[in-house]
DNA sequence: TAGATTGTTAATCGATTAACAATC
DNA sequence: TAGATTGTTAATCGATTAACAATC
């Protein structure tokens, strides 16, 4: 009972979708046409029915899709009716950030812990949890039926920190170091590299601006 | 004299050559072939030959690239030989942390202001620089010749600062926000969706138990 | 029923990979 | 020169768009 791979592009997308149609659905709008929605997110209507055909019908025709069972139905795709519970390695400003960040609470990550080596900071709260010692990682991961870890410390140790937590069972990581981690198969990655964006944005500034100079 | 144009997903991987030649290039590696490459940075070496041969030829038939003029030429490529100036729209968890950050300024990023409209934050201090209020956004945009403001305020306010932003004289845009910004054509938008990308974590954490499951 | 709009197949477009001639 | 490896053209693959029959 083979089911046909999803692919990437189309999971990219699935957060947009379901960001527009929780914002439709605040307003009050009940149903929409993928003609309606493809004006209002500026893709083609004819993708948005490819997208919604991978995971079956979601639509009626002559009617257009229901705002609210839609909504729900990515939802669920996207696995926001489960509980992740993640920590977050490396209290720094940036993890520090992250775990003071509430929305994602509410979409099913629940923020379980918080690691770094540095002895200043263990022992403080982030959100009413606790930064605790590395030596505590395993552990905890372990006890506390962790899915997800976010990786916030520098790419030195990041290699070693992603290792530690494979052994001891974590599901995926959310990577803000900036390497590349190096993980068995089954081990879901997402990489976040900060300055990677900020050098595409570099690169579209200078090329808009050469473009106006005619060259 | 039209230069045809790159296309955005050759772009999005010039970063990450960028960071593979500067490890070698540390490790006093002076030469590499696509090849080796390739097995390096998980890839095809046919793939870095067609994305180089974008800029024109940077290796040499029989012996390959040398690390340290390829890593220059990249860096080039993406204007990390230029400054340009940024400023922080936002001082909560997420701004500050992004302030602190040392490295954008080894790539010519510099951090010149930042701001907020809550009153309890405004003059303080984020690695020297002063946080400001918003009334002061405007002129000090227009007087600081700045090319970039990294929004980082909550999603409700950002159409509103990117428009003022806009009219100001700013170029770029790094969206922390959870919304689509509207900019005239010419303004270089580049979104990071921190919930987007947890979305899919999700969902590929689920797809990979799914398939386990044997479905 | 007639009109609207989906679900889905077919056509197009673009990106990736393979192959090989050019050349260092 | 012979061997290696690029630059580049051609083939393949996958993703997007267009078209339209199915159907609400």
């Amino acid at each position: 009972m083979e089911e046909k791979e999803i692919s990437q592009a189309v999971i990219g997308r699935l957060p947009r979708y379901f960001r527009y149609l929780g914002e439709l659905k605040d307003e009050g709008v009940e149903r929409i046409s993928s003609q309606d929605l493809s004006e209002l997110m500026k893709v083609t209507a004819s993708q948005i029915r490819q997208d919604f055909n991978n995971f079956g019908g979601f639509g009626q025709q002559g009617y257009g899709y229901n705002v609210e069972y839609l909504y729900d139905e990515i939802g669920k795709i996207l696995g926001l009716n489960r509980r992740h519970n993640f920590i977050i390695v490396g209290a720094g400003n940036l993890g520090r950030a992250l775990g003071n960040y509430m929305n994602f609470e509410r979409r099913g990550f629940i923020f379980k812990g918080m690691f770094d080596r540095d002895p200043e900071l263990v022992g403080k709260c982030v959100r009413g949890v606790e930064i605790m010692p590395m030596e505590k990682l395993n552990s905890f991961v372990r006890e506390n039926d962790i899915d997800i870890a976010v990786l916030t410390i520098p790419k030195a140790g990041a290699e070693a920190a992603a290792e530690q937590l494979v052994q001891n069972g974590i599901k995926a990581i959310w990577n803000f170091a900036h390497v590349d981690l190096n993980v068995p198969e089954g081990i879901q990655v997402e990489n976040v590299h900060l300055s990677d964006s900020l050098m595409k944005l570099s690169y579209n500034i200078d090329r808009y601006e050469n473009e106006q100079a005619g060259k």
